[in-house]
RNA sequence: GGAGGCGUGGUGUAGCUGGUCUAACAUACCUGCCUGUCACGCAGGAGAUCGCGGGUUCGAAUCCCGUCGCUUCCGCCA
């Protein structure tokens, strides 16, 4: 029987236990013996702590300890004492003591584990995920997780202070049109037919309105089947936010409390609100993104002014032809070579751009800022100066130009930014720069699909003025969207809905779906609006990006306990796996053999 | 579906203009020594047919083709 444990390690650090006997429980970590004394960091959740065997005080512990592996569970008393002079280590909280071992008892033995546990590890992905548990006891790891679970809880505790009522909506829901691929369920007691896991609990938290609780919330699980990105899994997990009697502003301002609540609570710093708010065309024309990172400049600037009338034919024909011409200043990049332009170039092309002008600000021996380019002879000296002038180039700057269309000179434009924003180290790290985009388009012509589509979802109200552009010019008409932008990452997205009979069957006309496929999709929620809807609306916040982003992480990966890889396959457990020919019967399944795709039970 | 990067002892890398590569280094691992270390140190040892398949060649970790996995991005993600 095991000695009942009394502290966690990194309660030590406190002077005042010194001298008491204490029990700790913990894995080893790094063994230092010196042939006499041996030394281990013994580590749990709390942090680590030094352990000292000595033969001569405690033979029995410092045998056993001389067997000790990393890794293995333990269980050790001793006495807290301080540090002889000139050994403490001021790298670790506890580094003012030691713990004297007088009894040591093995729990369990590890093997020799894959990888250190360390902070700041660098090993393959794949590895790390197939060892999750091991790679879940590293340090950095801990703090993650444990971040995010400080977050769940400010959040809950937030929204439930602001009266909010947290409903669970069900994960196995009919499947419907439009937005992501389902992943889908098939049920057993009903051949032939499928439940689709939820993308979002969309239709469930109108009706929840309807249904009178005014004002609901939910830690709610998504499903996706879409390719993977660093910032995307195939489930994760969002706040999700409905309230009824309510317009834009008030839910941008509950929304501004609960991130300034979280930033305090969670990382104990002071968020200023209200947050600034831009609309989609302005984010678009000054950073060609719907989701700018403004903790910096290098704004776009329109040049077409200054060049449409230009004897190069590049410039004036994207001008002729409906497009612009438009730049962005790179600081101190004058001296580029040409490779290190051509580099920018593969850049802005990868967007569409035809290709990449470039024009270095020097000082000429009179003292004026001239640009030179590989277009200079092109240009008239007037257009050459109107360009340094309308960008606010300066000497030893690089102005970076893109001639087409809006959409490609702005996108192209954009991507440059942040490239270069990151290559020259422009970006402060550190700041929390929170935005809200808002009037964004109402709708989207597919190419795909030959047809109007909704640029968020079919229950979003158009912005009352553009209302009667539905049957005229559908796709000038802005929408009551929001999204909150935080450092260049998509954190949220919400909107007013439409809660009124003749607004939703205009928006169905414009989408091209008849009264009966409306009724044959939605036809549950559309009844429910017919028993007194409240006017209302909410948002949806990606939980998973913001842990990242609060915890300073690259990957959504780094703040989910058990995430998938690339190809939505999670290497620990080995899912997805086959099913047994007996399963697949009883759920009335046939997996049609393509090659090596197989159907045999593992 | 497409583009880029990566794949070499347990781990991280070097080698990759073909030939002492019979594969190097660090660390982890094993053995021995060491009573104040903290990435302990010192000495010794074991451990990889270079992701997989094919091709070129007298000869392939190295060149070519294919394939698989990981990753970043584009498409996709109402």
């Amino acid at each position: 029987m095991q000695k009942k444990r009394t502290h966690m390690v990194g309660e030590l650090a406190d002077e005042a236990l010194i001298g008491k006997e204490v029990v700790l429980a913990g894995w080893v970590g790094r063994r230092r013996d010196l042939g006499g004394l041996i030394f281990i960091d013994l580590r749990d959740r709390s942090g680590i702590v030094q352990v000292v065997f000595n033969p001569e005080t405690s033979p029995a512990a410092h045998s056993i300890a001389e067997k000790l592996g990393s890794e293995d569970v333990i269980s050790v008393s001793g006495v807290v004492v301080e540090r002889p002079p000139g050994t403490v280590n001021p790298s670790i909280p506890t580094g003012k003591i030691d713990v004297v071992a007088d009894f040591l008892e093995v729990l369990s033995k590890s093997k020799t584990p894959p990888f250190y546990i360390t902070e700041n590890l660098d090993v393959d992905e794949v590895l790390r995920l197939r060892y999750r548990y091991l790679d879940l006891r590293r340090p950095d790891m801990q703090r993650n997780i444990i971040l995010r679970h400080r977050l769940t809880m400010a959040v809950r505790n937030y929204l439930d202070s602001e009266g909010f009522i947290e409903v669970e909506t069900p994960m196995f829901i009919k499947s419907t049109p439009e937005g992501a691929r389902d992943y889908v369920v098939p049920s057993r007691v009903n051949p032939g037919k499928f439940f689709a896991l939820p993308q979002s609990p969309q239709i469930f938290k109108q009706i929840l309105m309807v249904s009178g609780f005014d004002k609901y919330f939910q830690l709610a699980r998504c499903f996706r089947d879409e390719d993977l990105r660093a910032d995307r899994q195939p489930e994760f997990t969002q706040i999700d936010i409905e309230m009824s009697f309510v317009d834009r502003d008030d839910i941008l301002a509950l929304i501004e409390g609960l991130m300034a609540h979280c930033v305090k609570e969670v990382l104990g710093k002071q968020l200023s609100t209200p947050f600034p708010r831009m609309s989609y065309a302005e984010a678009m024309k000054r950073y060609g993104s719907d989701k700018p990172d403004i903790r910096f400049g290098m704004e776009i600037v329109d040049i077409s002014d200054v060049v449409k009338d230009s004897g190069f034919g590049v410039f004036r024909n994207a001008i002729g032809e409906g497009g612009m011409v438009g730049a962005i200043v790179a600081p101190s990049c004058s001296d580029y070579s040409r490779q290190q332009v051509k580099e920018l170039e593969n850049v802005v092309k990868e967007f569409g751009a035809a290709g990449l002008i470039s024009a270095a600000v020097s000082r000429n021996e009179e003292g004026e800022e001239i640009l030179t380019s590989q277009v200079s002879k092109f240009l008239t000296d007037a257009e050459l100066s109107g360009i340094a002038r309308t960008t606010g180039a300066k000497e030893g700057d690089l102005v970076l130009i893109v001639a087409g269309s809006q959409d490609i000179v702005l996108e192209s434009l954009g991507r440059l930014r942040l490239h270069l924003g990151s290559k020259l180290d422009l970006i402060p790290e550190e700041e929390m720069a929170f935005v809200w985009i808002t009037e964004f388009p109402m709708f989207e012509f597919s190419q795909e699909e030959q047809r109007l589509v909704a640029v968020h979802h079919p229950f979003t109200s158009p912005l009352e003025e553009d209302m009667d552009l539905i049957e005229t010019e559908p796709l000038n008409m802005r929408a009551n969207i929001y999204d909150l932008v935080l450092n260049g990452v998509e954190l949220g997205s919400g909107s007013i809905r439409i809660h009124r009979r003749d607004v939703q069957e205009r928006v169905f006309t414009a989408l091209g779906l008849s009264e009966e496929e409306a009724k044959e999709k939605f036809g549950f929620l559309l009844e429910a609006f017919e028993y007194g809807a409240p006017p209302h609306g909410g948002i949806a916040i990606g939980f998973d990006r913001m842990a990242m982003l609060f915890a300073g992480r690259k990957t959504i990966r780094d703040v989910i306990a058990f995430p998938k890889t690339q190809k939505a396959v999670c290497p620990m457990t080995g899912a997805p796996g086959n099913l047994s020919e007996e399963q697949l019967k009883e759920l009335h399944i046939r997996v049609v053999n393509m090659g090596k795709i197989g159907t045999s039970s593992d």
